[in-house]
DNA sequence: ATAGGCAGTATTGGATCCAATGACAAGACA
DNA sequence: TGTCTTGTCATTGGATCCAATACTGCCTAT
């Protein structure tokens, strides 16, 4: 984290935004945790003002979800929801790949690689999630693309606490299979094979998603007093 | 537009940011316009706090780009970045087109007919626009999806304002290819093909995005004072 | 005992106010 | 003449304040 520096003028928004994105995305806040203005702007030493603009920026990107006068709560997803989201990964992530592999030199695959072998080594879920999302990022890092890269990344973010739920779950085979993948891709990239490439992180995103699927109770968590805020927003 | 009504407690910035987004997409704003906060706030009759929230939502949805301490302006896209959003498209569109078939009814399949049929008679670029995106839109209402519906409205909304310039600059033949293709793919939903369909839509997206390639000067209509907010905001 | 209503409180939505920054124009100087 | 300074003004950013709404707990009545 970087230090906290003075807040300099123009900035306290996307301080804020920035603030609370991560701390979905790191798991502070579980799906359904409902966010108070109040109490962000306490905690960022801010007044409400610019914490009510970051949710609105939160919202557009899909993390949170405002329900008039009512207030800012993680955005939740269905089975169906995800599997949506899955789906979209699938055709657009083959194409940033191709992007952005004629991007990437020796030194990027080398720690893409380590970053593969690492992932195999671990046994903690958290550790693997976060490789998991270096790993995948990492490979798009070549892309000088703007909305494409954008896109992808929103896409990440929505689902992130759904697949650290299920990596806690996923058994050693289906750990071996991934790895198999992550190394098959990476080798496709150095070999210049971008069709290849194309075709496993597809099949890599689509084999991920079906196993979602059959992991319903992932998205079954959520605390009972979720169940009105639905209905209210629905 | 619509009647004003009353204003409802805790709709303010959303009446705003559709209002604006209207605006924009309906050109009353040229891209590079600067949208200043006191004037929107005046036209609406509400204060600049709502405004600048609204402004934040389109920012996230790329309709409007802000730089701190100077301002929001319309965004304007480069050849490059509108390109890298018909690829999107041209991945994401057909998957959309594949879910909403099935959903359509014989009624909503004669009504796109219909739609592309008014398209092939008229001669006003303006009206030409309105029914393309009419067309297009009106093909994805089938689906019941969320993600995928925002996120395909979302990649229109931000190249309206090009796909209007460049319909001006189509020739009969240009014209022509897109009715041909529109009526195909009606078609095509109406027989169940749907993988026909679904290539038969990559290809009106692919075929598209060349032409727009070929008349860069659709973009160089910058004024040029926005050539010092590029470079700053850079 | 439970459902419904009522009051008090917490929280959000919006308006107004002030500070900070940037934009612009007129004038000084090389 | 062109450029740099400098001062004024327009505009944005943020904080505070008040109104509107929702939530909570309690009380009552059946």
């Amino acid at each position: 984290m970087s230090a906290d520096r003075q807040p300099e003028h123009g900035e306290a928004t996307a301080h804020i935004a920035e603030l609370l994105r991560d701390a979905i995305i790191r798991g502070d806040f579980a799906p359904g945790a409902r966010v108070r203005q109040g109490q962000v702007a306490e905690l960022t030493g801010a007044s409400r003002a610019p914490v009510r603009e970051a949710l609105r920026m939160l919202a557009a990107e899909g993390l949170v979800t405002l329900v008039a006068n009512s207030g800012a709560r993680v955005s939740s997803l269905s089975l169906t929801e995800c599997e949506e989201i899955y789906r979209v990964r699938e055709r657009v992530e083959p194409l940033l790949l191709q992007m952005s592999a004629p991007g990437l030199d020796a030194a990027s695959l080398d720690r893409l690689g380590a970053l593969a072998e690492q992932m195999a080594e671990t046994a903690d879920p958290e550790e693997f999630l976060a490789l998991d999302r270096a790993f995948h990022l990492g490979t798009y890092a070549g892309a000088d693309t703007v909305v494409l890269t954008d896109l992808v990344h929103r896409l990440w973010n929505r689902t992130q606490a759904y697949r650290r739920v299920y990596t806690g779950l996923m058994d050693d085979g289906a750990r071996r299979t991934v790895h198999d993948e992550h190394r098959l891709i990476v080798a496709a990239i150095r070999d210049g094979e971008l069709d290849s490439a194309e075709s496993l992180l597809a099949g890599h995103i689509r084999r991920t998603r079906r196993q979602l699927a059959s992991h319903p109770e992932v998205f079954a968590s959520l605390p009972a007093s979720l169940a009105t805020f639905a209905r209210r927003s629905a």
